[in-house]
DNA sequence: ATCGATTATGCAAACGTTTTCATAAATGGC
DNA sequence: GCCATTTATGAAAACGTTTGCATAATCGAT
């Protein structure tokens, strides 16, 4: 028995109800709830199905179902190893949870992230995911408006009126810090991120600060410096510091792995030996910080837990918004960890 | 004058029309064609949709227009910097088309790989792009089936019956090769991606071989690896081919840069130099390449300009198959570049 | 003014689902 | 075997759009 769907067109439920002597009802709940319907009309679904490879539509479903099966995620760039891990630990996870996400990087720019969102809700994604803690008010607007579930991940928030997975960037400025003043060092300086564009950045540079002005070991001015997160720009920075400054510092704080990879590589450039003549501090633990030579040490934070966790938060705020429960916000912390390796020595 | 739209829903295109005194349709086209709507008419709508928040639902207009304004993309790994910048660029330019990207990374899996593509086809992405030529038959049956255009990047892949723009990798593994030669190496490993998960590590590996053959420097096979992309691996690998075998190779060719990168490491934590004591050249140009000391010499891949040309070609093919024209396949080649930089000297 | 062409609009039918509600069929306890 | 449940099904309304077709309004040339 051999049953035409109508002309060259992709097969639809309907198709597949006609081919399998059911109605559409049976075979929506086949796909969606399969324990409802009777082996009988599963079996004769499944062979209908398969014949005229029928793939389900789920954004027709999500007209009528008000949940299209997407997450939009939206992330400064890619091109930090880190958010590249936590992204892909991220949508893995999600992939256990039955969604697909929408990416774009924004560039670190609030208004192109504004847009993002925008169109992400024009897609009707079930949630949005954003780095850090400084948005746009349209987009927070647009979120709660529309009542989009969103998690902020990377920076633990406390209080933040929206779910937050991350770290504490005071307090990992604070460590990294600490560990350069306890191996003896006092000239120290400090490169951080573009704190103005950047709330992580800001936060790590103001944990540091903290804890060298309370040994009265505050770098001058010029020691504190800031640079976008590139290996080119802030090894010609360093660079400069290195030849400039007389004395040199003994030691400096990265605001991210990137920086501290570029100071050491500015260091070799130099003539210098890490840690022998000078000691680098990173952030972060990117991919290729423990291989590299020297070894970098750091404080870890731990993307891919992050990733997972935000996947597996979401799917929460997802299932509870569709059960009218609604869920508590909570903003949790994730514990960095310190990496002691070969790029910091006593001085 | 106060219009309510029902109840605490979100607006709908109903509610706008309503509050601008006009129809559906002409809201409609207001969005998709401004320029078929009078300039009073657009006003109200301009201003119903601000009062109201109006936000478009793509997904219930592509049950009707086949046009979701998505397109999805399933890459190796993020974590290969070279991806990510791909990746990047190309978001940033569909950005342009009024698109947006479902990415999902396959992990070198092809089995992963189609059932992402099957869930992108649930999703009615308007078009699909692949890394490479080697995928399932079920994923090409399904994007033959369902006619969804897609693209090939990466490889170059002269003659596919899909699109392809990318490099041709035997020729890339020829320049590495011919460079070594050149210098006057004769004792030279070489040191590839797995190459049964990874037809662009075949190429390179061929290509590379070839060169080697024709001169009669074919390494003899325990110099002939294979390797994840993975830098801690091979860094292990690498030290115990350098530790092992004499006389050492006096050059390396790398699969990629992470390789290269890694051989590096392992060679400086046992306290060889690159380029006096062994010479290692790269593929890629991954970031960072040209700020590592010493500076990788490799064979440069342009990631960002692959990942706008294919953007752009995406929006070719999906218009080519909305106005039923039919777009010809292409296959287009992109000029790899030589990097001499300081990690390979004369012998 | 008149007519023909253009431009702008609205109606209603699709699009492919999910879901509510009612009913038919199967089951189980006596 | 009978009634009360439970389980499985189908009909039809809804979801928020786009679009083909028909008509109304406007315009330009005579």
């Amino acid at each position: 028995m051999k049953v035409h769907k109508k002309n060259n067109k992709v097969a639809s439920i309907t198709d597949v109800a006609n081919a399998a002597k059911t109605s559409i009802s049976t075979v929506s709940r086949y796909f969606n709830n399969p324990s409802m319907v009777a082996p009988a009309a599963a079996h004769r679904i499944a062979r209908a199905a398969e014949e005229l490879s029928y793939v389900r539509n789920r954004a027709a479903a999500s007209t009528r179902s008000k949940r299209s099966g997407t997450v939009g995620i939206v992330i400064p760039t890619l091109e930090s190893s880190i958010f590249a891990e936590m992204t892909e630990s991220f949508s893995n996870r999600l992939l256990d949870h039955d969604m697909t996400m929408l990416l774009t990087p924004c560039l670190y720019d609030r208004d192109i992230e504004a847009r993002i969102v925008r169109s992400f809700t024009e897609h009707r994604v079930d949630s949005v995911v954003l780095v850090g803690g400084d948005h746009n008010d349209e987009v927070m607007e647009l979120l709660d408006e529309r009542q989009v579930p969103a998690l902020l991940v990377w920076n633990h928030i406390a209080g933040h009126r929206l779910n937050s997975i991350g770290v504490d960037n005071r307090r990992i400025g604070r460590m990294a810090a600490q560990h350069l003043v306890d191996l003896g060092h006092r000239d120290i300086a400090i490169i951080s991120g573009l704190t103005d564009v950047n709330d992580r950045a800001a936060g790590r540079r103001e944990g540091a600060s903290e804890i060298l002005a309370s040994y009265g070991l505050m770098p001058k001015p010029e020691w504190i410096l800031q640079t976008p997160y590139d290996l080119d720009s802030t090894k010609s920075l360093v660079s400069n510091l290195l030849l400039n400054s007389k004395p040199r510092p003994t030691a400096i704080i990265s605001g991210n792995d990137i920086i501290a990879t570029a100071a050491i590589w500015a260091a070799q450039s130099h003539g210098l030996s890490v840690p022998q003549d000078i000691s680098v501090i990173g952030i972060g633990d990117f991919k290729g910080s423990a291989e590299m030579v020297p070894a970098l040490t750091t404080i870890r934070i731990p993307a891919r837990r992050i990733g997972r966790m935000a996947a597996d938060r979401i799917a929460e705020l997802i299932i509870g918004q569709t059960s009218g429960g609604g869920v508590k916000v909570e903003n949790q912390e994730v514990e960095p960890e310190f990496k002691f390796r070969h790029s910091t020595a006593p001085f």
